[in-house]
DNA sequence: ATGCGCAAATTGACATATCAGTTTGGAAAA
DNA sequence: TTTTCCAAACTGATATGTCAATTTGCGCAT
């Protein structure tokens, strides 16, 4: 796994607010914490033993990627994307990987479009398991983790680290929710990536352009009619908060909700 | 403009980072420092009126567009682009311009793609009159302005604002300096823009696609050659700092340094 | 019962203070 | 003159404390 931002890698040690960053990004990306939902600095910053500031950074980067969104003075939640932003994402995805598709076809070496073809099989074999089988949750992570693999895989052999930071990048937001919706309704075709994979290890980079955009383009406009997704404009946050963990390290305490009873 | 990081532009008022944010990199674009030149914290913090944070957060923003760099506990910099990287961004750009062209040539309206030609041939006048007029900075920066605007106004009619944000995203670092010099040094074919606007506004995509590619990679392998560019990978910045303006809000006092006298 | 409004609690923003590495220039030694 | 080396100044990183804006829920009036 290649780091996000600056992730300190530089052989130095890595910030607080860097290792605040990626476990707040993991807990979103595994849906721990779902879209709209309000996430509180203090009291993270009490659980991971920091304080404010590194949480704060870490806000701040999330923000800039798209994953949190929040309001001066009024709180943070994680991002409930637009469904045109998702066709907007969906369009640069399609730009970056065409275009890594293309450099992959012509750069990659015999051995790395044979691991490439098996990896789509893989991949194809592992969809077919999961389309019969029913909702295994740990399956279906296991599919999006191999999904992202091969994709990734691609961009790394075109031979170009800013395209496949690119790619990366833009793909971070979407996906998980992509696969929540994509993954669950759909069985994909039979050999759907290892058809993609046959003309992308091909030596035609035009065709391997081609055949990208349409495996990306695939069911996209299906997708884009259901918005299962909170689709709030308002800055209604969710407090969801209320049973503080175990108390990891809360000085807090709801005195005034007994009275609630 | 359209607002780069979350620039609070959604009817808040803008976070102190973010003003400061905005001030510093307008500096590097417009080249008032220049790349491998160092930046000190306090030193803004002080000019600008506000304390170390602000800068320290907008320090990181800048950071993660790649516009900065900086060793944990010695400096920041302006940061040099290594040829490598250049290479790879013109593959990234060729890869987002290429498909503005394709939507641009789908959806832009009769209107818009009269003022795209109209803006290309005044783009290829300008770059002729800048051609024969020597050294005129001021007419330089005009040109890379519009440049600039062309290559944006393409990708606004191509109705995806990701894409044009990833567009702008990407060039920022590249693009000042790849007219500093590639401007300076040659003279572009006649007609060079307006030629591509003809394709491009035409009513095939997929010819704006190759059209844009070809536009774009002009030159590349040229600029990749020249390194100008301080191109240190050593950590001697450049503490180019001295006058520390006019005693701004100043607060500290060499009171040891007498001594050293 | 319902709508309105104020105040307490919660939120992120920021300043100040301090810390620990890094750089650097001049003194001391060769 | 040249080299070595050490301490002071400078760097960004982080903790702590305070503040203003916002939210929210309870009480009051209707």
């Amino acid at each position: 796994m290649s780091s996000h931002p600056q992730d300190g890698t530089t052989s130095f040690s890595a910030p607080l607010w860097n290792k605040a960053y990626f476990r707040i990004r993991e807990r979103i990306l595994r849906g721990e914490i779902s879209p709209g939902e309000a996430l509180s600095a203090r009291r993270l910053a009490a659980e991971f033993g920091m304080s404010l500031l590194p949480i704060s950074q870490a806000f701040r980067q999330l923000e800039s990627e798209k994953l949190l969104e929040s309001r001066p003075r009024a709180g943070t939640r994680v991002r409930i994307p637009q469904p045109e932003e998702i066709r907007g994402r969906c369009i640069v995805r399609e730009a970056l990987e065409a275009q890594s598709a293309r450099l992959c076809s012509a750069n990659a070496t015999m051995k790395e479009r044979v691991e490439l073809m098996r990896l789509a099989e893989q991949l194809d074999t592992l969809y077919d398991r999961f389309g019969r089988g029913g909702s295994d949750s740990e399956l279906q992570y296991a599919v999006h983790t191999l999904h992202f693999e091969l994709h990734m895989r691609i961009a790394e052999y075109a031979r170009c680290e800013e395209l496949k930071d690119a790619i990366e990048k833009n793909q971070v937001l979407i996906y998980n929710w992509f696969f929540d919706l994509a993954t669950n309704r759909r069985t994909l075709p039979a050999g759907f990536h290892a058809q993609l994979l046959q003309v992308v290890t091909g030596s035609d980079p035009i065709a391997a352009d081609e055949a990208m955009r349409s495996h990306v383009q695939y069911g996209v406009p299906e997708l884009l009619e259901q918005n299962v997704l909170p689709a709030s404009n308002d800055w209604r946050l969710r407090r969801s908060q209320s049973g503080d963990k175990d108390g990891h390290a809360s000085a807090k305490k709801p005195a005034s909700t007994i009275a609630a009873k």
